[in-house]
DNA sequence: GGGACATAAGTTTTT
DNA sequence: CTTATGTCCC
């Protein structure tokens, strides 16, 4: 990565183009930055704010959003080589952390406490499971993650679960996914958080917009607070924030929003490219400026990216374009199998390691899936190369992470119903799941809050309950005394863990996971103590800093500052904003990239090919792709065909070896997939058509997807790969039906096939 | 209430 | 293959 520090400020400004100058400089008002891929957005960012404050402006009044805590960090470095500490000052972070700190400040105004917990999806599922059991609907038809989902979608639109209810196409929606009940679920969920004293991630933005629509004096606080407004990835933003950015910024209209369309890879999380359409809208005076030279990667990379984005409809105008040398052509892996693609990945890492004498650091190994990681730390570990994975399961996901954190989330918020679950039973007291039922019972018969009950147990039940719930009552009052007397967070979470037993139980178990559960409850201690003893946290409550951890994600794990020298594995979507100078972009598989699951629920191939463009532009000199014939994955071995992606790149920059090329050339032999997506049902009407490989890829309009047909046993169906077939068996489950079908091969072979999860068309 | 065992279901990306 | 849930029995 380039070294960004200004020692001399009018240094800063002859080092950049035209265009960012102008974006530097640029006075009041609103304005729109199109950067593409490595064309120095962060720099400008930076620069920016370096030249706001020393023109004057106080820090205090600059509002800088980015996306995640990593790159708020970043630049916050940055900004502070240039002006010094003032730099801290800065009200920069990520939409969810700047706008908990505010709704904590400004909790009272909307019914909450400002030691209100942070539901993380975990927890959001966990009640909304508990919520559809009470409900005694099936669980099977109202899945969480499905429920979750909706209710997610539905906040970031600004839907309220009144709202939600009184929609009537909302409505016609679920009552046609047989789900009709999904309101009465939003609203008792909606019900049971505020009970809980508990913001979900979505929430943090939701209740801020309504803090700022009821709440006229508050807003105009903040309105008149920021007197700059900044936005990181812009295309990234959902309805949700740019609303509250755009009412933050109605007074000083000093706005400025950085984004690349081509980079918007969060629509499946509600982000709205029309965002930047409306910007235009909301603010007609708005300057756009457009930075389109690239200065990351080779010309190589630079056009091999083109020509992949050059496929999609949807789309800003813009020429991306480079400078710089033509570079090395894009090799491409083919392997036999998953663990040879982290064999061949692992020696290609190691070979140019050697040959061009370059540090693991130089290296970035990323994939669609998380899952993915596993054959390329096998290989690596054998080659004795060191490497580090960002994400999977989060540090802060274990689960005696989690146990610690919800003993701390109760000790500071005491409705918190999802902690309460966690802890109540744990180390094991004997309470099990009929006494919390019957707490729960009692609770909400009395219209009161969880702790009330168990505070005062003897009044709401008898027997040998009793005793335990009792004893975890005065340990939770003890923990809260030390609070009251203004501990600090490490003083008191250390205390917890000894007291709690929690500790304990993990240090008698000497298993081998037993013992890194217990290095991972002390690494968390020590982060706590990291907490406290740092300078730049003024607030060393244990409030504050369940505040900060739980809006962390898995990029920001604890590091370790010594040992950085590793190759990074990651997926896309943790890589955005990085650079590597040679990166492998590796199982490069049908219905892998592009994922299946996309294309089937999203049915956007778009958003995919962005994904891959992204990946492509992290590269700074040298590109490898890799894929798989064959994969291991639940216990069986599938058969793969090279992603239409790698077809997709102008082969002129691709380094294709004779055997790769005559694999991806040659008919690849069917792969026994069963996902309805390949078939076909043929209207009746169309004559017979052959189809070729190619095609197969873009259905053309005489064809329609069986899964919005009923089909029936002898219909006449075609399989985008098979060719043409008889379906010859139904067997229905519910709204579930799976189809046998009957293809005849070339030669006289006979394929029998079931497609399953076909959905049944009204 | 809790442990041992059996069965079923889920597998995209993340603030 | 993993993980969660269900059932049996003490």
């Amino acid at each position: 990565m380039e070294e960004h520090t200004i020692s001399n400020h009018k240094d800063y400004l002859s080092t950049l183009n035209e265009p960012q100058r102008a974006a530097v400089l640029h006075g009041e008002g609103p304005l729109m930055i199109i950067a593409g891929a490595g064309s120095g957005k962060t720099r400008v960012l930076t620069y920016r704010i370096a030249h706001l404050i020393e023109n004057g402006v106080d820090p205090f009044r600059i509002l800088s959003l980015t996306f995640t805590n990593k790159a708020s960090g970043e630049m916050r470095h940055r900004i502070e080589a240039a002006v010094g500490t003032e730099a801290r000052n800065i009200w920069m972070g990520t939409f969810h952390s700047v706008f908990a700190k505010i709704l904590r400040i400004e909790a009272r105004y909307l019914g909450y406490t400002s030691d209100f917990s942070i539901y993380d999806t975990d927890d959001s599922k966990s009640l909304l499971r508990s919520i559809i059991k009470e409900f005694n609907l099936d669980d099977k038809t109202y899945k969480a993650n499905v429920v979750f989902n909706r209710i997610s979608g539905a906040k970031n639109r600004l839907i309220s679960a009144d709202d939600y209810i009184n929609n009537p196409v909302i409505q016609a929606d679920d009552d046609a996914a047989k789900m009709k009940e999904i309101g009465r679920l939003y609203k008792t969920y909606a019900t049971r958080c505020f009970q809980a004293n508990a913001m979900d991630f979505d929430d943090l933005l939701f209740n801020t917009n309504i803090l700022f629509r009821d709440f006229p004096d508050v807003l105009y606080k903040y309105q008149h607070k920021f007197k700059h407004v900044m936005v990181d990835e812009f295309q990234d933003t959902n309805v949700s924030q740019y609303l509250i950015t755009r009412k933050l910024s109605a007074v000083h209209r000093n706005i400025v929003v950085v984004g690349d369309d081509a980079q918007s890879i969060y629509a499946f999380r509600g982000a709205n490219i029309e965002n930047i359409l409306n910007f235009e809208k909301d603010f007609p005076d708005v300057k756009t400026i457009k930075l389109e030279q690239n200065y990351r990667s080779t010309s190589n990379i630079v056009n091999a990216a083109n020509s992949v984005i050059a496929r999609n409809k949807a789309q800003l105008e813009k020429t991306t374009f480079t400078q710089n040398e033509e570079g090395a052509l894009i090799d491409v892996i083919k392997a036999g199998s998953d663990n040879e693609e982290g064999r061949l990945v692992a020696t290609a890492i190691f070979e140019e390691k050697m040959q061009k004498a370059l540090r693991n650091e130089n290296f970035a190994i990323l994939y669609r899936t998380n899952a993915q990681s596993r054959s390329f730390e096998e290989a690596l570990r054998k080659l004795g190369i060191k490497y580090r994975i960002i994400g999977g399961q989060s540090f802060y996901q274990r689960k005696e992470i989690k146990d610690l954190l919800a003993y701390l989330r109760f000790t500071v918020n005491q409705r918190d119903e999802e902690a309460f679950k966690r802890i109540i039973n744990l180390p094991k007291r004997g309470i099990g799941d009929t006494t919390v039922a019957k707490i729960a019972v009692a609770a909400s018969e009395n219209n009161l809050p969880i702790w009330e009950v168990v505070a005062n147990i003897g009044q709401y039940a008898s027997g040998r309950t009793i005793a335990p719930i009792e004893q975890f009552a005065t340990l939770i009052k003890s923990f809260k005394i030390q609070v009251e007397e203004g501990k600090d967070a490490y003083k008191i979470s250390a205390h917890i863990a000894k007291t709690s037993g929690i500790l304990r139980e993990l240090y008698e178990d000497k298993t081998v996971e037993g013992l890194s559960r217990y290095e991972n409850v002390q690494e968390l201690l020590n982060g706590i103590k990291e907490f406290v003893d740092s300078e730049a946290n003024e607030d060393k409550t244990l409030s504050a800093f369940l505040q900060s951890v739980s809006l962390l994600t898995n990029a920001d794990e604890p590091d370790d500052n010594n040992d950085h020298d590793r190759v990074t594995m990651m997926t896309i979507h943790s890589a955005k904003g990085l650079e590597f100078r040679n990166v492998f972009i590796v199982g490069l598989e049908e219905d892998l990239f592009p994922s299946q699951m996309m294309l089937e629920n999203r049915q956007d191939l778009e958003e995919e090919r962005r994904l891959f463009y992204v990946a492509i532009t992290r590269a700074e000199k040298k590109l490898s792709f890799s894929y798989a014939e064959s994969r291991y994955q639940w216990g069986r071995i599938k058969m793969c065909e090279p992603s239409r992606f790698l077809l997709e790149v102008d082969n002129r920059f691709l380094n294709v070896s004779k055997m790769v090329q005559n694999a991806l050339e040659r008919d690849t032999t069917p792969p026994v997939t069963s996902f309805a997506r390949n078939l076909i049902q043929r209207k009746p009407s169309e004559p017979a058509r052959a189809v070729s490989p190619q095609s197969a890829h873009t259905p053309s309009t005489d064809f329609v997807p069986s899964d919005t047909f009923d089909l029936a046993e002898g219909d006449k169906v075609e399989h985008l790969k098979f060719g043409f077939g008889e379906v010859v068996k139904m067997d229905v489950n519910g709204t579930d039906r799976k189809a046998t079908v009957k293809f005849n091969l070339v030669g006289e072979k006979t394929l029998l096939l079931s497609f399953a999860k076909l959905r049944i068309l009204k």
